[in-house]
RNA sequence: GCGACCGUGGUGGAACGGUAGACACGCUACCUUGAGGGGGUAGUGCCUUAGUGGUGUGAGAGUUCAAAUCUCUCCGGUCGCACCA
């Protein structure tokens, strides 16, 4: 029989569908494995990215099936955000079809890829039932204090007239449209995740071994947690009285108390209270403000090209000499960090000493290296050393000083120990139409008013106007009318939706719903327990890009459902394996650059375990994988050959048994390569997840068997090589096992220990560690007499020189150390 | 600037301190089939005076009987963060 791709794998198709082959069973006695890939945003069609992450995913959750484990494998859509708007624009069609019918044609791509998905449990985010429980969640968080409504400085972007998160700007311009983010000034939703920030940094000890470095790294830095020393810094009278006595002080924070006594002036935010109250005052001459002006408005990548300010004019007094310090305005001071006021050391700060080299401030060393000299000339000396000119601190080492200095504020009550965060609150709300509404209501009486759970989901309206300017929901003529829910008065419900990001952020937690529980709750205790059990989703496969945004933000909603007691667990993925990107050309295939490679054309000329194997093979899954069409062929070439050399097994309903000692050379050898590859897809799939070494022991096992006739090991090796490779060609491989036995055989195999007991050993003779020769010994040889034979074959390299060491590692070699 | 990862044939990549280059792609020669394509056999790091030879994993040093692998320095690349006080 010629291989037919078309027609095996659409058979299969079926069959699979029909017989509800890969649901999950509700029976929560057995061993359960959680197999889970990042889920799509339904943006048409699927792209080789989509297909490496489900292929992983499939490979682990075929394997675990048929280690008897109850598998559950789900698959849904992200399926609010703005390219579902942006095509209603562009097309002038409605988002909500758009994005169902894209869903629909994604969907037949699955099947035709033969994933295993759980079809019972598919969903879409825009699907008003997930919207339900998503907006009671959000009135849970609302009341536990964890989403406040506050006015603040947003980004904007003005291409998608919207806010975004911290986390969606990128080099200050939009993650999505790549246009300059502007500063608005607006009320915002926020998660309170700063509350967070400790668990959040504390916890990623849990996950080192099971997530990569790189990732917690980033989270890390993200996080960006510093300790340090913050105190006030008291004006002056003259100061205080120049502005009108309205501040007393401001206080500043500094990871460097050591440093404390070289401050020889202090710099604030342009966009301090303290300048804003200034210009507003006229405190400042015209210049002045127009410098500041222009620092406010300047982008944050231009502040960083040279360091500029401007000097205040007002003074405060040193918490420890007394000594009098000028206040300036900075352009390198942010506003959103700390208190948006640094105490300045020139002499032991990069920037600080860039800034007073400028100005000409003074430079006051504090600090002296350990051995060497101290020299101030060309730059600041930012090391640890010894504390001088420091008062009764002289004399310390800085970083133990740290100590003492903090313990001194706290001990006279003008400082105390503080930790910063470069992490902030994630402002959720966005001006969009396609999202999930944020269920609240304003009330001129009662002020902000939870809507009601037993109303919910406010669901979207359908008749919109979307034109891209304002908010749809804003300008929709009914929407917004409603009654407070407390008061029954006339009020206005929000429109504001949320970011899509939130929406990520559990639909793992849903799909552990079952068919029985689906339309009543958004999961049970029960089943999140089960399914969340003993380290979360087992296998977490997708994309690096989330690395920092939607597997923070996972992270934060599970802490704070286990707050709010829906579950008890502080993390959800235990493992996460970072697929690398897929390349042509060696760049990332993209429409623009026209490099792409099409799913659905290649299936339609290969089928689709050619796609999966070939995906599998040509890099382990964390790499780039440089798409060649020749390895592609390749691929296809070998599952030809796997289907018709399968005609050389018999047909059997067990894996037939051989008397291994019977048999020659070549059988033994091919069974002993069968085995090792089976010893090798267990290692893969369990530790090291390098699928492409996996197939390479199985194409050696081919090799081998194709070099003996013995039927017997014939079938033996199709019984065991069709169960190894069926996670990742899945059709070609249900049909040989049909075929010959019965589908007996995609289970778990055991590990014959005797095909690996040899005759005899070959070992790598080495002299002074060079490889020189080899020698044939018996399994169970003596180390004395291995070490004669291999000086016997190597005594060409011995003649006149003394033997002073011999190493014999077993079953590799024999390392004989010589002099002379 | 800081951090993480990486550097092996013509290419993708193997080698979990123990005979570097598994497995594939590509290429060469031959056989088969005889449009094309397919199948098979052999060869394929480099240098070679062709030896049972030399050399070789970005460069250099170190640890070790033994280093692509561990340590240090440097060079190059990818990604992330970036005036975070």
């Amino acid at each position: 029989m010629e291989y037919n791709s078309k027609n095996i794998e659409k058979n299969w198709q079926e069959y699979w569908e029909a017989n509800k082959s890969f649901e999950p069973s509700e029976d929560f006695t057995k061993d359960k494995k959680y197999i889970l890939s990042m889920f799509p945003f339904p943006s048409g069609r699927l792209h080789m990215g989509h297909v490496r992450n489900y292929t992983l995913s499939d490979a682990f959750a075929r394997y675990y099936r048929q280690q008897n484990f109850n598998v559950l494998h789900p698959i849904g859509f992200d399926s609010f955000g703005m390219p579902a708007e942006n095509a209603a624009i562009k097309n002038n069609a409605d988002p909500k079809e758009w994005t169902y019918d894209n869903i629909d044609y994604m969907k037949k791509e699955f099947k035709t890829l033969g994933f295993s998905f759980s079809k019972e449990r598919e969903l879409a985010t825009s699907d008003e039932l997930y919207t339900k429980f998503e907006q009671g969640f959000i009135i849970d968080m609302f009341e536990k204090g964890l989403l406040y409504r506050e006015k603040g400085l947003l980004n904007w972007c003005p291409t998608c007239q919207t806010v975004l998160a911290n986390e969606q700007v990128i080099e200050s311009c939009c993650w999505r449209c790549d246009t300059q983010v502007v500063k608005k000034d607006m009320n915002q939703y926020y998660f309170k995740i700063t509350n967070y920030a400790d668990e959040l940094l504390d916890d990623m000890k849990k996950l080192e071994g099971g997530w990569p470095k790189q990732v917690l790294t980033m989270q890390e830095n993200w996080i960006g947690k510093s300790n340090g020393l913050e105190f006030d810094l008291y004006l002056d009278d003259e100061s205080k009285a120049k502005l009108g006595n309205n501040f007393e002080k401001f206080d500043v924070f500094t990871t460097r108390p050591d440093t404390i006594y070289g401050v020889s002036y202090t710099a604030l935010a342009p966009e301090h209270d303290i300048v804003t109250y200034m210009i507003d005052n006229s405190l400042l001459d015209a210049d002045t403000i127009a410098k500041i002006k222009e620092m406010k408005n300047s982008s944050s990548i231009d502040r960083q090209k040279e360091k500029s300010g401007v000097s205040l004019g007002i003074n405060v007094i040193h918490p420890l000499t007394k000594k009098l310090i000028p206040v300036w305005i900075a352009n390198f001071v942010l506003m959103d960090y700390g208190s948006g006021a640094v105490m300045a050391v020139p002499a032991h700060d990069d920037r600080d000493y860039d800034f007073a080299k400028k100005y000409d401030l003074p430079i006051n060393a504090v600090i002296k290296p350990k051995d060497g000299e101290l020299n101030l000339e060309k730059e600041a000396f930012t090391d640890r050393g010894i504390l001088f000119n420091s008062g009764e601190f002289d004399g310390l080492d800085s970083k133990k000083s740290q100590y003492n200095i903090i313990k001194y504020f706290e001990e006279n009550n003008i400082g105390r120990k503080t930790t910063n965060y470069k992490l902030k609150d994630w402002g959720v709300s966005r001006q969009r139409y396609w999202g999930a509404p944020i269920p609240f209501i304003h009330c001129d009486d009662c002020g902000i008013v939870m809507e009601k759970k037993e109303n919910l989901p406010i669901a979207l309206p359908s008749d919109v106007e979307i034109n891209g300017e304002g908010s749809p929901l804003e300008n929709h003529p009914t929407f917004k009318k409603c009654k407070c829910p407390r008061c029954g008065k006339d009020a206005t419900r929000e429109t504001d939706t949320m970011d899509t990001f939130v929406e990520s952020s559990w639909y793992f937690l849903r799909f552990c719903a079952s068919k029985a529980n689906w339309e009543d709750e958004a999961f049970s205790k029960e089943q999140i327990s089960y399914w969340m059990g003993n380290g979360g989703v087992d296998h977490y496969i997708g994309g690096i890009e989330h690395a920092i945004l939607h597997l923070l933000y996972a992270r934060f909603f599970t802490k704070v459902f286990r707050d709010l007691g829906y579950l008890d667990f502080d993390e959800p993925f235990g493992r996460l394996l970072t697929q690398g990107m897929v390349l042509k050309d060696g760049a990332k295939m993209s429409k623009s650059k026209g490099n792409t490679v099409d799913p659905d054309e290649l299936i339609e000329k290969y089928g689709a375990d050619t796609a999966r194997l070939f995906i599998l093979f040509a890099a382990p899954p964390t790499q780039e994988l440089e798409w060649n069409d020749s390895g592609v062929e390749g691929s296809y070439k070998f599952i030809k050959r796997f289907f018709d050399r399968s005609s050389n097994a018999k047909k059997c309903d067990a894996k037939p048994s051989i008397e291994h000692s019977s048999l020659s050379k070549e059988e033994k050898f091919a069974r002993r390569k069968v085995y090792d590859a089976l010893v090798r897809a267990n290692d893969v799939y369990n530790e090291r997840y390098t699928f492409n070494t996996m197939i390479a022991g199985v194409m050696e096992a081919m090799n081998a068997l194709n070099a003996q006739k013995n039927e017997d090991v014939w079938s033996e090796g199709y019984w065991i090589l069709t169960s190894i490779m069926e996670p990742v060609i899945p059709h070609v491989c249900w049909e040989i096992s049909k075929e010959k036995f019965e589908l007996k055989n995609l289970t778990k195999q055991k590990v014959l220990e005797e095909v690996f007991v040899e005759d005899s050993i070959t070992l790598g003779v080495s002299i002074n560690g060079k490889a020189r020769t080899e020698i044939e010994v018996a399994p169970d040889a003596q180390k004395d007499e291995i070490i004669a034979m291999a000086k016997d074959a190597g005594a060409k390299w011995l003649e006149g020189k003394t033997i002073v060491k011999e190493i014999v590692v077993p079953k590799k070699l024999v390392n004989l150390v010589v002099k002379g």
